[in-house]
DNA sequence: TCTGGGGTCCTAGGACCC
DNA sequence: TCTGGGGTCCTAGGACCC
């Protein structure tokens, strides 16, 4: 615990629905809600709006449609969502050279180590001006907790949003942490606090009460001793630059169980594929291979295997996926797999001929998969196909219409697809539909929040502007966004 | 029409080694 | 001929976080 306020935690509002809404002015002051949009979906983020009706993240998308069937729901753009986070985090870098990201929108800043001044004063001056600098540059807001350890900063935030600043004064921790439930704590969530509640404890301070042994003995050293240090307040984590990676992983849910053997092995055999390539784009090379299965009552596996050495070699990862999955019981039905590599190492050079034989079979073996795939419900298609158009237009898409301009995709069904034609600078924008084959529709790319603003930098000018901004009077832009055309 | 996807850390048992 | 005590690696599962 710092004698002063040096910690700043920052966590964008709302941030994937925000950001929604600021690239889609029609949204704006709506509830929306980002997230799985298919029968399995589950809520990303809410906006503001949508959450006065109850809709909360990781609840399923289709508890979410009963709670406010018109509110926009939209599948996540993480194109967008990582450039807007890449400008936030330069405004941190700015501060100091020790910024921590725990995800996209959230970040700790070790201010004393940027030399701001160890002043309340002075710290709220930076976290102000910070706040108006992510205003400018991204059209968001975000919120600062400040405080001297990780834990408070991070529970100053909370208790800022949206919008806002809170600092917590340090001498105030105990007094302040007390009366608040012990899920406040971070490592406490469902399995701990109900281990906690069966034990008569409810509150940080009857946490602090019940001692480190107490807690040891019910949660085990680790857990328990670390959770005794945070009910007192002692926090001395360390803000950490960023950190490689220690694994990489990649995992479908199917919107159907799977359960044809042959169909499980050739998905199998894709998410090898696809972790590899997320392998390799990270420039890494990993020594385990671990397969993931969940059933269709929700039971979950995995199995995993360690190689004699790290690889990137799309074939071996393959191979041994293939392998493990052969230990697994897949007749009741599939509904999610999965394909992950840990042991990470940094990629060495191997010798070339194995790397061009690699290759080599690489993309043979993905054309295998692809055909091997048998006719798929929305999952996998060959290639080729794959290029000319997307196999679905998702709703929140961004969109290019040869005459019309730029657009996002507001629904779609039976065969025509609803655009509504607007820009993150635009008035609010009319809708125009189209038959899905139309060719004179083609996928877009998400365009900078802020024109001209730090985000926009590797973004071109779109080649073609909306030529419809604003509504015309008594045109009917009243079609809720999102909303499926078909009887879903 | 319940329950995503990408991660991290911890625990515990068995193998293996000294 | 009643059998220790570590340390490390591997595997599997579980809790938790955003």
């Amino acid at each position: 615990m710092r004698p002063a306020p040096t910690i700043l935690h920052l966590d964008m509002d709302a941030f994937f629905a925000a950001a929604e809404q600021a690239a889609k002015p029609s949204l704006r002051g709506k509830p929306v809600v980002v997230g799985g949009i298919g029968p399995r979906g589950v809520v990303s983020t809410a906006s503001y709006e949508a959450r006065v009706f109850g809709i909360r993240s990781a609840m399923p998308t289709a508890q979410a449609r009963r709670l406010c069937p018109n509110a926009a729901y939209l599948t996540p753009r993480f194109t967008l969502y990582r450039q807007v986070s890449e400008a936030v985090m330069e405004l941190l870098h700015a501060l100091s050279p020790l910024v921590e990201p725990l995800s996209l929108d959230e970040a700790f800043v070790d201010l004393e180590a940027g030399g701001v001044p160890p002043e309340t004063a002075a710290v709220r001056g930076v976290g102000e001006q910070l706040r108006r600098d992510i205003r400018s540059a991204t059209g968001l807001t975000g919120s600062v907790g400040l405080a001297g350890a990780k834990l408070l900063a991070k529970i100053a935030s909370e208790a800022a949003k949206p919008d806002g600043l809170v600092v917590i004064e340090p001498g105030t921790e105990r007094e302040l942490l007390g009366p608040m439930t012990v899920r406040t704590l971070p490592g406490v969530g469902p399995a701990t606090a109900e281990t906690l509640r069966r034990a008569g404890i409810h509150t940080v301070a009857e946490t602090a009460e019940a001692g480190e042994a107490e807690l040891v003995r019910l949660l085990g050293k680790a857990h328990g001793a670390g959770l005794y240090a945070m009910a007192l307040g002692r926090d001395d984590r360390p803000v950490v630059a960023e950190r490689d990676a220690k694994s990489i992983s990649v995992e479908d849910t199917f919107e159907v169980d799977l359960t044809d053997r042959t169909r499980v092995r050739s998905e199998v055999l894709r998410l090898a594929d696809r972790c590899v390539q997320r392998l390799r784009a990270a420039g890494r090379s990993g020594r385990t291979v671990v397969i993931k299965v969940r059933n269709y009552d929700f039971s979950t596996l995995t199995r995993s295997e360690t190689l004699r050495g790290p690889t990137d070699d799309p074939a071996v990862i393959r191979e041994a996926a293939a392998r493990l999955l052969e230990m697994v019981d897949t007749t009741g039905g599939v509904r999610l797999l999965g394909v992950g590599v840990s042991g990470l190492a940094d990629f060495t050079q191997e010798d070339l001929f194995a790397q061009v034989a690699t290759e080599r079979e690489a993309e043979e073996s993905a054309k295998a998969a692809a055909a091997a795939a048998a006719e798929p419900a929305g999952g996998t298609e060959p290639h080729e196909a794959e290029e000319e158009r997307p196999r679905r237009w998702h709703p929140g898409l961004d969109v290019v219409h040869e005459e019309f301009g730029a657009g996002w995709v507001q629904g779609s069904g039976v065969g025509r697809v609803t655009v509504r034609f607007e820009t993150p600078w635009s008035a609010p924008g009319r809708v125009r539909t189209f038959a899905v084959e139309d060719p004179a529709l083609r996928p877009g790319e998400p365009l900078p929040l802020v024109r001209g603003g730090p985000a926009d930098g590797q973004s071109s000018e779109p080649a073609i502007l909306p030529k419809f901004l604003s509504p015309e009077p008594g045109e009917d832009t009243g079609s809720e966004a999102g909303e499926e055309i078909s009887s879903r």
